[in-house]
RNA sequence: GGAGAGGUGGCCGAGCGGCUGAAGGCACAGGUUUGCUAAACCUGCGUAGGGGCAACUCUACCGAGGGUUCGAAUCCCUCCCUCUCCGCCA
């Protein structure tokens, strides 16, 4: 969320923010409000003011033991008009609330300006496509014939996008989250966390979720709870409403969850397989940081999702996203988009982004600096990475042409085997 | 789900309907003393929103929302959360 008084006294940039990530918000409504507001604030305020002064008069003479009864009589007029005003005030706010949390965080300078998934901006490449000497597999046929994936037993149990994974494919999984946040935790420092995957709904708001995607959630009605659609939710929502130390910054978290997601309207798209599924696995990377060094963490962040790929040996390529493509409440996001040779296609496996402080506005995230003030915290986060196109890539990239497919060297102690076959 | 206790500033904790934005302590910042560390003493120190060029000033905030009252942290109602006991349960 972006402040009042900011957009009041930056009503274009925070305009032009909102054409270029291809949101709409009547602004101009927005500032008649928030004029009317202070309007009101100055009347409501003045009669307080006198209420406040005549009410202590009439303590005082209570005491004295005098008759105070002309004064009880005007403040009774006074208090009915404050009541008044203040219903008004109240229903202004709520009104500017309203606008207000439809307004999209501003794009950080550096992001390319642009309206679709084209107009990304590539910043380097890891490793080259892989050449094969065979024609190469989709994972699914990869999968389907090594009995590790079984797509058809997950739509009967749940519908179409939900996977099962069997034997292997299973433990597939559980060691690619452990060795994941193996690393996280040792080489990367961050401290692990075991989250709820069902929340409520001021997290959702406070990520920025809500209200914007709610159709895009999950949604347990009897208690009004959603299924998190990322870890970002729950482990940034851990601060909601602290005040954290300044020398506790930066704080770093990493868990592993499941994501649920309903992809509302995303149906027909890259569905098949592996590639767009309502329930997936990740692990996320959270960081809580003191805003002059947010965007320095930012490229820590990207560095480190990109390690798991490295270590993996798997080529891929990295992108930022353009103003079209930005999600509501980033300030500047990388995609890393992984190759997968038997799709002959690039697939994002992570998305890393620098919130500023628009999270940290809407989840009352604060700290106190150096010079003892309040001020609000940066929050970033990055898929580290996210498992189903990791899994993708690994089967089409390490399949050989006997229909087996190799373990990549760091997951052999996870995954007790050299081969899957 | 039932019964009881409780939710006060960054933290702990006091608080008769008016003189309480809130005692006291801790933490934090500055200063004095000190060879360093530590300690002692002094001073300062809530958040948010208005108004003012500014010094400053006003308003609100004691879990949330209503109510009573000239006036509510304090009284009443509803809800939320935490703790203890009971029930149910992996």
């Amino acid at each position: 969320m972006l402040d009042l008084k900011f957009i009041r006294e930056n009503l274009e940039v925070v305009k032009q923010a909102i054409v270029n990530k291809r949101e709409k918000v009547d602004l101009d409504k927005l500032v008649a409000l928030d004029l009317q507001r202070r309007d009101l604030l100055q009347e409501v305020e003045k009669l307080k003011q006198e209420r406040n002064r005549v009410s202590q008069e009439i303590g005082k003479l209570k005491k004295a033991g005098e008759v105070a009864d002309q004064q009880i009589a005007e403040m009774g007029t006074v208090a009915n008009r404050v009541k008044d005003l203040d219903i008004e005030v109240r229903r202004v706010e709520a009104e500017i609330r309203d606008i207000q949390v439809w307004i999209p965080n501003i794009p950080h300078e550096s992001t390319p300006i642009g309206t679709t998934e084209d107009d990304n901006k590539g910043i380097r490449t890891w490793g080259e496509p892989t050449e094969m000497d065979f024609k190469p597999k989709p994972h699914w046929e990869i999968g389907e014939n090594l009995g590790i994936i079984d797509l058809a037993r997950g739509a009967k149990v749940s519908g179409s996008g939900f996977v099962t994974y069997t034997g292997l494919g299973a433990r597939l999984e559980r060691a690619l989250i452990n060795w994941m946040l193996d690393l996280h935790t040792e080489k990367h420092g961050y401290r692990e966390i075991s989250p709820p995957f069902i929340v409520n709904r001021e997290s959702m708001f406070a990520t920025g979720q809500l209200p914007k995607l709610e159709d895009d959630m999950y949604l347990a009605q009897t208690d009004d709870l959603f299924l998190i659609p990322t870890a970002e939710v729950p482990v940034t929502n851990l601060h909601r409403d602290d005040v954290l130390q300044a020398g506790d910054l930066p704080i770093k978290y990493t868990a592993y969850t499941p994501c649920f997601r309903r992809e509302a309207g995303a149906h027909g798209k890259d569905t098949r397989g592996l590639i767009r599924v309502h329930q997936f696995d990740k692990v996320e990377m959270v960081k809580f940081v003191k805003p002059e060094t947010s965007y320095d963490e930012l490229e820590t962040l990207l560095s480190e999702a990109e390690e798991v790929l490295q270590m993996l040996e798997l080529p891929y390529r990295v992108l930022q996203l353009c103003t079209g493509d930005l999600s509501f409440a980033a300030a500047k996001c990388y995609d890393i988009e992984v190759w997968a040779p038997g799709l002959d296609k690039w697939l994002e496996v992570s998305s890393c982004s620098n919130y500023e402080s628009f999270q940290a506005r809407r989840g009352n995230i604060r700290f106190r600096n150096e010079a003892g003030k309040m001020d609000f915290v940066h929050t970033l986060n990055g898929s580290g990475l996210a498992l189903p196109r990791t899994v993708i890539a690994i089967l089409e990239t390490y399949q050989t042409d006997e229909g087996t497919v190799v373990v990549p060297e760091v997951l052999r102690k996870y995954l007790g085997r050299d081969l899957l076959k």
